[in-house]
RNA sequence: GUCCCCAUCGUCUAGCCCGGUUAGGACACCACCCUUUCACGGUGGGCACCGGGGUUCGAAUCCCCGUGGGGACGCCA
């Protein structure tokens, strides 16, 4: 058995999305698992709506995902490979002869400027009442699709179609079977949406006497509100958004490959070399899922929980850089490195994901930090609040700050003097320090702070 | 309109191929527990075999027909 060779071949045309990235992904996989070639092919055959934008974000998605390819165009360590070029708009000589062979073989004739594909069989004229026009039909048998996932597929090509428009490009269909008649693909997995194209794209590989690869064509993923697949301008969409969001692009890849397939057992949080080990084709779902980013953001987060900390450190470090010249972003940016370094740890097991943690850690980076009024209300309402925190500033004077537990010592034996509880300081005293009743547990946020800020915060609180 | 694909909790899914399960798990939801807030975590709960016909002692599972969802029908990819 020859090596397995699969191809990712988006157009950019667009942004680079969800289901898109799905393709790439079991594409990558089926490679990784066979130890086969996975090929990246630009299908750029559409001068009018490419761009060099769209392109950058393809490869950066890719790059960040980690589906690194073996062939393709070059972009750092990913490309090369002996069947360039790997863009489509670069091999307008290879489609030509490619063309040649077709007419030769007398299977094209020109209509209106441009070159057709004709079918074999006889031909008649009936009125297409989706088009409101009369258009030929041809007799002819259907294409038997053994499709990996589907089983077998039969659909009858019965129109001569467009390989060559007037301008003289060629088009989808023809360029697609050609290059993957001349780069030696054996598997084409692709979106369900192009099955109906596959009788097309038999007729091609028969009429240049080429292997039929095998196919399989995965289910597509519709958008989590409303009817119909996700498109590039849903919301929640776009790769780079995840990226710029900072999700952990192994939990997304994680998430995407239990779209449409699973391990066979309950497990769902997986290191990427298991679902390597046992992804394969006929385990791929026949029917379309359904995008659901509630259970993405649950997957970010157990990853997240595992980053080891200078890892999670940089990450956060790289997050802040990236919202630019946010204030927020800023003041973080600016802070000793390892005030930093303790702050986003002390965070780390309480955020949902990395875009939580400027607003979640604001008040460590500036003293200038907003006060929740609803919270301080509630809170100033019952009891008298004001005098624990004067209580507290008092022993917080001369406790000892050097761990969270003496911290805690400190305020307990305080509590205890007044008959209290704990639980009758933390939330008065996280209030005045952050300004929310949200966050670490407020011994670490004091250890962190330490002695100084916290006690001019509480001093101030009243006032504020 | 024609053709193609699909159909288990709200969502992702296991079970289907090789008929016999209290139809399992996860996210979300609700309750309780843990607790020093909020999360995490733990326990429990509600929640599904689209409908109708067959075949069979027995159907989520096999067959047919409906219905529903999705896709394709471009000189887009």
């Amino acid at each position: 058995m020859s090596q397995v060779r699969v191809r990712f071949a988006p157009s950019p045309t667009g942004f680079f999305h969800i289901g898109s990235a799905r393709t790439a992904l079991f594409n990558w996989l089926y490679a990784r698992h066979t130890g086969g070639v996975f090929v990246l092919r630009i299908e750029d055959t559409d001068a009018a709506r490419n761009s060099e934008e769209f392109l950058r974000v393809i490869y950066d998605s890719l790059t960040w995902l980690g589906l690194n390819w073996d062939e393709g165009p070059r972009v750092g360590a990913c490309g090369g490979g002996d069947f360039g070029p790997y863009r489509q708009s670069e091999r307008a000589a290879i489609y030509r002869e490619y063309l040649d062979k077709l007419k030769a073989a007398g299977r094209t004739y020109e209509k209106d400027g441009a070159v057709w594909f004709k079918l074999l069989g006889e031909r008649h004229e009936v009125f297409d009442d989706h088009r409101k026009k009369t258009v030929v039909k041809v007799k002819n048998a259907p294409a038997v699709i053994d499709d990996r996932i589907r089983g077998r597929v039969e659909r009858t090509e019965d129109e001569d179609f467009v390989i060559v428009r007037s301008d003289g490009t060629p088009v989808f269909h023809f360029v697609n079977v050609v290059d993957d008649i001349a780069m030696n693909i054996t598997h084409v997995i692709r979106g369900e949406d192009h099955l109906s194209n596959t009788s097309k794209h038999v007729e091609l590989f028969q009429a240049f006497g080429a292997p039929v690869p095998a196919y399989a064509h995965i289910p597509l993923i519709l958008k989590q509100n409303g009817p119909g697949k996700m498109s590039k301008r849903d919301q929640g969409a776009l790769i780079e958004e995840y990226q710029r969001r900072g999700f952990l692009p192994e939990a997304l890849v994680n998430f995407l490959c239990l779209l449409g397939w699973n391990p066979g057992d309950d497990r769902e949080k997986m290191p990427i070399a298991e679902i390597i080990r046992l992804f394969d084709l006929p385990g791929v779902n026949q029917s379309n899922a359904r995008f659901d980013e509630k259970k993405l953001a649950h997957m970010n987060l157990a990853y997240l929980l595992e980053v080891p900390p200078d890892a999670f450190v940089r990450q956060a470090r790289d997050y802040f850089s990236r919202l630019g010249d946010l204030p927020a972003a800023r003041a973080a940016l600016v802070a000793a490195p390892e005030f930093f370094r303790e702050v986003v740890l002390l965070c780390q097991p309480k955020l949902k994901g990395l875009e939580e943690l400027p607003a979640y850690s604001a008040y460590f980076f500036t003293e200038d930090y907003s006060v929740d009024a609803k919270v301080r209300d509630k809170l100033l309402a019952k009891g008298d609040p004001l005098a624990r925190l004067r209580e507290l500033a008092k022993t917080l004077e001369t406790a000892d700050f050097s761990s969270d537990t003496a911290i805690e010592e400190a305020i307990k034996v305080l509590a205890a003097v007044h008959g209290l509880g704990f639980g009758d300081y933390q939330s008065i005293a996280r209030l005045a320090v952050s300004g929310t009743n949200v966050g670490p547990s407020i011994t670490g946020m004091f250890r962190v702070l330490g002695r100084d800020r916290v006690l001019v915060r509480l001093a101030r609180f009243p006032a504020k």
